[in-house]
DNA sequence: GGTGTTTTGAGACAAGGTATCTTTATCTCA
DNA sequence: TGAGATAAAGATACCTTGTCTCAAAACACC
C-alpha cells in the first residue's frame, strides 16, 4: 500500500477502481490537471515524449471511463477531452477560440426524458454540444469559421 | 439542359446549387434513398464497388453541406449519416440496433437559446444526440452495450 | 460535335485510435 | 525486503474515417 500526499485526487478515485498508480499515469495526470481547457490527445503526446502514443490513448480511456474527463466534439467534429467538474454535464465550445464551459440544465433533461418516453423503449442517455462564439470572440470580431454542418440553428 | 423524369427530388436540389448530375451521384443518391436507416459512408463504399471511395466521400460531404443527409454519432462515437426529413431536427439513436429517429423540441432549443445568453457571446448551433433502446430492442430484453462514455444519464 | 469546366478514380496521405507482443513496473505477501 | 504474480508500458503494426493530388473522363453548353 502506497499512502503519499498528492495534489490530485484523480489518482486516488483510479486506484479505488483497482487500477494501478503508475509513474505514466501521474504524469499524464499531472500535465492535463494543468490544462484549463480542452486538449487532444496529441496535445500530451507532444508534451510526454518519453510516453508512448498507446499509453496516452489508453489513460485517457481510462480516465474517460471513470467520468474523469469527458470527451466532446468541436463544431467540424474534431474531438477534444476537457476535464469534467461536474457530475453530469455538458459543454459549450467557442467555434473560433476553443474554449470549453459547462453548464447543467434541468429543463432540458427533462424534456428529453418525455421526448424518449414518447418513443418508446428506454432512455439510455444523450450527447449534448452547445457552439457559441465566446464574449471575448465575439468582442473581438473574430470571424466564424462555417462548418457545413446540420443541427447547427 | 437535361429535362426528366427523376423519382427523387435531391439531385435537384444539387442542381440548382450549381451541381452536375452526374451517373456517381446519381446512383449513390439513389442507393442512400433506399436505405430508411442511418448508413455509414463504408456501406456505400461496399455497395457501389464501381465507384471510388473519395467520389463516395466527396458525394456525402456535398450532401451534408445542402442539408439533405445529417451525421450523427453513435454512443461509441462511430459516425452515421442519415437522410434528413425534417428542416431542423435531432436524432433518437438506439444503442443496441442503431435505429435512427428524428424529433424535434421547441423547449429544447429555447432552453438552450438562454443558456447561451447566460454564457455571453453568440450562439452558433447545438449537437444533440439522444440514446435509447428502442421500443423493439427493449421488448426483446437485448442487453445494452455498456458505453465508456460519459454524459449519458 | 467541340470546348471549357467539373467530376471522377486511383492511390497516397493524415488523424485518431486500437491490437499485439515483449519487456518492465507495481503490488502483495511472506 | 525481496519474489512472484499480475498489470501496465513501449514499440510498432494496423484499422477506420476521411482528405489531397493529379491525370483522365464526363458534363453542359453552344
Amino acid at each position: 500500500m502506497t499512502i503519499e500526499i498528492r495534489g490530485s485526487n484523480i489518482l486516488a478515485a483510479l486506484e479505488n477502481q483497482g487500477y494501478r498508480s503508475t509513474l505514466p499515469r501521474r504524469e499524464i495526470v499531472e500535465n492535463l490537471e494543468k490544462r484549463s481547457d480542452g486538449f487532444t490527445a496529441e496535445d500530451l503526446v507532444r508534451d510526454l515524449p518519453h510516453i508512448g502514443r498507446a499509453t496516452v490513448f489508453r489513460t485517457i480511456k481510462l480516465l474517460l471511463e471513470s467520468g474523469i474527463i469527458c470527451k466532446l466534439s468541436l463544431i467540424n467534429g474534431e474531438p477534444r477531452y476537457s476535464l469534467a467538474h461536474a457530475e453530469h454535464h455538458h459543454h459549450t465550445v467557442c467555434v473560433t477560440c476553443g474554449t470549453i464551459g459547462e453548464f447543467h440544465a434541468g429543463t432540458v433533461e427533462r424534456v428529453l426524458r418525455l421526448i424518449g418516453n414518447e418513443v418508446g423503449g428506454s432512455i439510455i442517455g444523450h450527447r449534448i454540444e452547445l457552439y457559441i462564439s465566446c464574449a471575448k470572440c465575439t468582442r473581438e470580431n473574430r470571424p466564424i469559421p462555417s462548418s457545413g454542418h446540420t443541427h447547427v440553428s
